[in-house]
RNA sequence: GGUCCCGUGGUAGAGUGGCUAUACAGAGCUCUGCAAAAGCUCGUACAUCGGUUCGAAUCCGGUCGGGACCUCCA
């Protein structure tokens, strides 16, 4: 099936094909790791999932997936040089090794990021690649000395600087952003302290060495500049030497598109001179919780962490993100995480008992088919996933699984396995066997005995007590079932 | 200061110039000894004030509110 997705490139839903028709390259801007991730740092990667997947599953690509890992940045220097507040003796024990204690910190954090991911389903195999950027130093050497050739860039007090002035002469800067120059920062306040750029636009390629931080020697025309490299530069550098230039899709949030991408895309066309980094630019809308802007001072702030610490299952706070659409505001509410939990349970519910009625099978049906084509062309339509679900929802509502022949349950059964491939929320298995307690079961058997027999007060006087010990008897016509209650 | 986006029922969240989103929660009904499950039905919605129109929640403008980017930020 033919996929359209918005591009922030040309501000509009394109259709989307790879330039190597074998396979679909993606790069997606990954997490900068001095801390574990939050519910906003999720949906940012909850977005280029949903893609990859749509990309398999529905488009039938084989897709290469990068996310980058940022381990230098201030953040990670602060938070692992000695004497910080942020050190917990779990990551090591620091020496005066700055980059050493670095490497710490951030292989701490970027561990517990693949945990956070794995929560979510967003399972390792499906990446290409997770580059670190300290690994692609020279890469980013190479890159920043071939923007200095071409002009770009400018060398003050030890650091690199980008010259947007002159690239701006030459090529297009704002293509994924429209600069108002008019106006551009105008009562923005600035830190006078920090630079010798020769203009406020110009950013950072190269940082000159702070005396106690990690740095790497780089020789620029036979004079060496210890120092580290800039931000933009990482994923300009890592992006080019993983998949070649240009690749099919960049992901990343909203908040990226200018200037991190932006910038990006400069340093490409200015070192590699190549045009276009990626063809399609896609980004995610950031969440707000209770209708606020996520933040520590509100105290709305909430970690992975602090979600499973309060009993959440990591797959309702997904399914729950799969309800709004991905370019819109998502409003994260804790009972907006409760419904999503007993919707997911629901369909969940439906896939065990359609399982329970398929046989071995996995032919197809014309039922089946209908869901795949309702739900997949919601996916393929810009990743519409609150459209797919509400498909998946009407067809259930439509077809009880004791409706379903065998033959139909086992194509159906085929199609939701599918559709799962993408939204990833749910198990295709049988239901989980229960296991009851004898005591349990021996009270069930009085009962079924009393009530067999019409004797109700026992009957009741014996569910009660199957009541306090946490278990809910559900009266069949010929047997019974029990189940834990919730 | 500039440039944008959004404001839908108790909650989350689609969509559309006139025709059921969907889900969760809630109410009623059916089935059941009772219960559970399941099925059926239902409810008060489109921030506000104007304008355009035969007709707007949907288009335009003002107001109020939330948010984004211009500055590290998913």
């Amino acid at each position: 099936m033919n996929i359209r997705l918005f591009n922030t490139l040309t501000k509009r839903i394109d259709a989307f094909s790879p330039l190597d028709p074998s396979r679909v390259r993606m790069y997606s801007c990954g997490p900068t790791v001095y801390d574990v991730a939050h519910i906003g740092n999720m949906r940012a990667f909850l977005l280029p999932d949903l893609l990859q997947r749509t990309l398999r599953v529905v488009g039938g690509f084989d897709v290469s997936w990068v996310m980058n890992i940022t381990d230098i940045d201030d953040k990670t220097i602060r938070d692992s040089a000695v004497g910080s507040e942020k050190w917990r003796p779990e990551m090591g024990t620091q020496t005066t090794d700055a980059l050493a204690n670095l490497k710490m910190l951030t292989a701490f954090y970027a561990e517990e990021f693949h945990r956070d991911l794995a929560s979510f389903n967003i399972i390792k195999e499906h990446f290409a690649a997770q580059p670190l950027a300290t690994d692609y130093i020279p890469q980013m050497q190479a890159l920043i000395n071939d923007i200095l050739a071409s002009g770009y860039a400018y060398a003050s007090d030890g650091s690199v600087y980008f010259n947007v002035a002159a690239y701006a002469k030459d090529h297009a800067y704002g293509r994924l952003f429209t600069i108002d120059t008019e106006h551009f920062r105008e009562g923005v306040r600035i830190d006078a302290d920090e630079y010798d750029r020769e203009s406020v636009s110009d950013f950072v390629l190269w940082k000159a060495r702070k005396e106690g931080e990690p740095y790497w020697d780089y020789n620029v025309n036979g004079t060496n500049l210890p120092g580290r490299p800039g931000w933009h530069i990482e994923c300009s550098a890592m992006s080019k030497d993983i998949l070649g230039l240009p690749f099919d899709i960049h992901t990343g949030g909203v908040d990226l598109r200018f200037p991190h991408h932006e910038d990006e895309l400069a340093q490409c066309t200015a070192g590699y001179h190549e045009h276009d980094q990626a063809t399609f630019w896609v980004h995610n809308e950031f969440l707000e919780v209770e209708g606020k802007k996520m933040s520590k001072s509100l105290g709305n702030f909430f970690t992975m962490r602090d979600l499973v610490a309060k009993g959440i299952d990591p797959l309702d706070v997904r399914f729950a993100m799969l309800q709004a659409h991905y370019r819109t505001v998502y409003n994260f509410t804790f009972d907006g995480v409760k419904g999503a939990s007993a919707a997911r349970t629901k369909i969940q519910d439906y896939i065990y008992d359609v399982k329970e009625r398929s046989t071995a099978s996995s032919g197809s049906s014309t039922l089946a088919s209908e869901l795949r084509t309702s739900v997949f062309t919601e996916l393929a339509d810009d990743l519409h996933t609150p459209k797919a679900l509400a498909a998946l929802f009407s067809f259930i509502g439509q077809h009880a699984a004791s409706s379903l022949t065998p033959d139909e349950a086992s194509s159906v059964l085929g199609v939701l396995s599918e559709i799962n491939g993408v939204l990833a929320v749910f198990e295709i298995a049988d239901r989980p066997v229960v296991i009851i307690p004898d005591d349990v079961a021996s009270i069930a058997v009085q009962r079924w005995t009393a009530r067999s027999a019409k004797d109700w007060a026992e009957s009741d006087r014996l569910r009660a007590q199957l009541t306090a010990l946490g278990w809910t008897m559900n009266d069949g016509k010929d047997s019974y079932t029990l189940e834990p209650m919730a």
